[in-house]
DNA sequence: TGTTATGTTGCCAT
DNA sequence: TATGGCAACATAAC
C-alpha cells in the first residue's frame, strides 16, 4: 500500500488538525509491540505532555516533530493506517495504538499485518534515518545526473535497484512498475546499463508518477486511506500495475501486459514497449515509441529533458 | 477447504 | 559491499 504518495497524502490530510496539538495520553490496544520491544507502556510517559510542532515526511516515513526535539516516527509498511477519530469512537479493526490529543480527538494507528511501527526517535536516531535513506525524488536536488550517478556500477536489475530505499526514497512496487512503463524500460534491464537518454526518461517518469499519485491523493488498491479514512483515487490512472495477471491490453500498444516476478515482487510490464534489449540508436522507432499515452501523467513526454 | 498472493523492510547467507 | 531470498503477519481470493 503506502509508498511516497500515500504517506504524503496522510501527512497533508493531518496537518491542520494535528500540528499544535498536545499529546494528553497514549493508550495501548491489541499489539503493544507496535512501539518496538519496549512496548507502549514504557514509551508512553515520554510522549505525554509533548506538543506536536510539525509533521514531515522522509521517503515512506512520517515524522511527527515534538517540542522536545524528538520525533514520533510512523511507518505504515504494508497495511498500516493512521486515522484521526473522535475520542468516543470504538477502536478500529486491528487498532494497536491510540494517541489522545487535546481537543478531544485521537490519532489511531491500526495495522492488519502488524508490520508497521510507531517509534519514538531521539534526535540522533532521526539523523541516522535521514542519512540511511536516499534523496527525495521530488526535491530539486534529485537531478537526472544524480540518478545516473546512483545507478552507475549497479549490477542488479533496474526494478530491484529502484526499490532500494538507500538509492531513492519512497518508491515501492506500484510506482516503480508505473515509472518503468512510462520510461519504456524493462524491469530486468541491468541498472547500470542505461544510456543517458534512458536515465533522463526514467528520472522524469519517476517524478511524474509520484506527483500524479499525490495529486490523486494516493493509490487505494485495497486498504490505503488518508488521515480521515478516505480512499485515494490514483488507482484509476494506473497503466500496468495489477493489469498483468489477466493480460489486459497495454494502454500504449494494445499488446497483452505481462506479469513476472522481479526481486521477489509481482512485476507488471509491456513486453513490447519495454524491451529487454536497449534499441540500437539508428533503428527506426518501433511501436513502443509511437502512440501517445492516453492517461500519461502531465510532464511525461517522449523527448529527452535536454 | 487448502494454497497462494499481498502495497515493506530487515536479516541472513553468499 | 552488493545482491538475492525469505520471514514477519493476517486476510482475501482462487
Amino acid at each position: 500500500m503506502p509508498e511516497l504518495p500515500e504517506v504524503e497524502t496522510v501527512r497533508r490530510s493531518l496537518l491542520d488538525a494535528v500540528v499544535g496539538r498536545l499529546i494528553v495520553n497514549v493508550v495501548p490496544r491489541s499489539f503493544p509491540g507496535v512501539m518496538g520491544p519496549e512496548g507502549v507502556d514504557a514509551v508512553a510517559p515520554r510522549l505525554v505532555g509533548r506538543r506536536i510542532k510539525a509533521i514531515r515526511r522522509r521517503g515512506k516515513y512520517l515524522l511527527f516533530g515534538l517540542d522536545d526535539g524528538t520525533d514520533l516516527m510512523v511507518h505504515l509498511r504494508m497495511t498500516g493506517s493512521l486515522v484521526l477519530t473522535d475520542r468516543d469512537q470504538p477502536p478500529l479493526r486491528f487498532e494497536h495504538l491510540a494517541i489522545e490529543l487535546d481537543g478531544g480527538r485521537d490519532l489511531r494507528f491500526s495495522d492488519q499485518r502488524k508490520f508497521g511501527r510507531v517509534l519514538h526517535l531521539l534526535p540522533g536516531a532521526s539523523q541516522a534515518l535521514d542519512r540511511r535513506i536516499g534523496p527525495e525524488p521530488l526535491d530539486a536536488g534529485f537531478t537526472a545526473d544524480r540518478l545516473a550517478a546512483a545507478l552507475a556500477n549497479r549490477r542488479g536489475k533496474l526494478k530491484a535497484v529502484l526499490l532500494d530505499q538507500g538509492l531513492v526514497a519512497g518508491l515501492g512496487n506500484i510506482y516503480v512498475d508505473e515509472a518503468l512503463f512510462h520510461a519504456r524500460l524493462h524491469p530486468e534491464r541491468p541498472a547500470g546499463g542505461l544510456s543517458p537518454t534512458e536515465t533522463r526518461r526514467l528520472h522524469r517518469a519517476i517524478r511524474a508518477v509520484l506527483r500524479q499519485g499525490i495529486a490523486n491523493r494516493g493509490t487505494t488498491f485495497s486498504s490505503f486511506q488518508d488521515g480521515y479514512g478516505a480512499a485515494g483515487g490514483n488507482q484509476a490512472t494506473l497503466n500496468v500495475y495489477g493489469r498483468g495477471r489477466k493480460g489486459e491490453p497495454c494502454p500504449r500498444c494494445g499488446r497483452s501486459l505481462l506479469l513476472t516476478t522481479v526481486a521477489g515482487r509481482s512485476t507488471h510490464f509491456c513486453g513490447r514497449c519495454q524491451p529487454l534489449v536497449a534499441p540500437s540508436l539508428d533503428a527506426p522507432a518501433g511501436p513502443s515509441g509511437e502512440a501517445a499515452i492516453g492517461s500519461s501523467p502531465a510532464g511525461v513526454d517522449e523527448s529527452p529533458s535536454r
